[in-house]
DNA sequence: TGAACTATTCTTGTATACACAACATAGGTT
DNA sequence: AACCTATGTTGTGTATACAAGAATAGTTCA
């Protein structure tokens, strides 16, 4: 009975969801203002929830609220990117560090389904359900982690940074490499072996970053005219 | 004339932190109930900024909404607080780490500065200086990791666990310990030593999560009759 | 006497209205 | 002609009003 009727959720909370979509969809991309106004026509609401889903998602860094200003999606330097996945990158090494030492049964059970799962994705040759399956591998370790505030953190930036490690999956072989360095993920951490689990994803993580930010370098590279070298960074 | 002019800033956030002040220091308990109309009312101003300052305050953790029924004050179970320990040791060290990397001249004579006045504290054995001080020798390492990011997360959670943190300086000889554990991460820190002031800063920051979780089940074993001990954790 | 149901009240969630600050544009002055 | 200023417009920030759900207390029936 319970499952039917819809769980009491604030509006601001589901309008939070939704902006935060379009955000990192791309449907609003980094530099949009959010004008209060249109998003409530466009929600068919008052301002006030709006308001409260924008304050909401400034307090996560989604977006960036400058007093009597307005909201806008913060502009992603790439530097910054850059420090966003260099702590992604530990978050998730010591995700594993702790999970090789705590993992029961039942979750290395859940690690190897997920871990076959991408497998499944990856012989199809799916980068978009690899990504999605990829979200549940990695959320396997952060729980297995049993530490419920890692795993909070972990969760939070991993979706922040969701719509820049998406575009990884395309570049060749990404999907091969990833599913190698997985299976040598799962054998650590089963294997107990917790330095090695640690180092694997952090090298794993950090990696994506890089590769992201040689992207964010070539494209401007290309699309640049010389003297813009200077310009401000913005992705 | 631009100083002279109070940095116009939404009255939301101002209350927030007023409301973050309450808790941290303990004038809110774990368990308070947050009325909208009271607050309202001891702040003289309408329900609207409160709702958005708690909105803001629930998002990072530091206040509980549940639908219809209205925002408290969470109770930090002991677990709970011993993974948020286990997490800023992490971040603590990764910092560490980072600084003895990358540290500039500039920042070495802060760090060496902030020591120093640590160490006039100790002297005068003024815990709530020492404290406070503190607070800067450590902000003096999250910005010298040259990690923007990693310095405001780590900030944040410094920030929350402030209140927990605080008990520690008045245990015997801790504020001693505390220095001669700074003089070595300095050390370290200076001599470029990654691993070393990594290390050390986990144990340093470990340390007191573990005295405070022991300090708790003391204090739980004093005061509750030994029935209660199933009782629902609260600190 | 106790339990369950109903009605009342209180609090949250949303909408609307108003005030004020920031930006843009146009006009005047140097 | 360029710059400064004044005014109008737009949009945020706060207050108030209203609606709906939850808690509570009172009443009725078993």
């Amino acid at each position: 009975m319970q499952a039917l009727t819809p769980p009491p959720v604030r509006l601001s909370e589901q309008l939070g969801e939704s902006i935060e979509e379009r955000i990192v969809t791309g449907v609003y991309p980094p530099g949009t203002r959010l004008d209060e106004q249109e998003l409530a026509e466009s929600f068919g609401v008052s301002r006030t929830p709006i308001r409260e889903a924008l304050i909401q998602l400034a307090s996560i860094g989604l977006v960036e609220i400058r007093p009597r200003r307005g909201a806008t999606v913060p502009e992603m330097a790439p530097d910054r990117l850059c420090e966003m996945f260099e702590v992604m990158a530990e978050l998730e090494a010591m995700c594993g560090r702790l999970a090789a030492r705590r993992i029961l049964p039942a979750e290395q059970a859940r690690l190897l389904e997920a871990h076959q799962a991408c497998e499944a994705a990856r012989q199809a040759g799916d980068p978009d359900l690899y990504y999605q399956l990829n979200e549940v591998f990695h959320r396997a370790i952060y729980d297995a982690s049993h530490n419920g505030f890692l795993a909070e953190q972990a969760t939070a930036l991993h979706r922040r940074l969701r719509p820049f490690r998406r575009l990884q999956l395309r570049v060749r072989n990404r999907m091969n490499t990833s599913f190698s360095e997985h299976a040598a993920i799962v054998e650590a951490i089963i294997g107990g072996d917790s330095e090695k689990a640690g180092s694997m994803l952090r090298t794993h993580v950090i990696v994506q970053g890089e590769r992201f930010t040689d992207l964010v370098a070539t494209l401007r590279q290309m699309h640049n005219p010389p003297e813009a070298e200077l310009a401000p960074a913005a992705v």
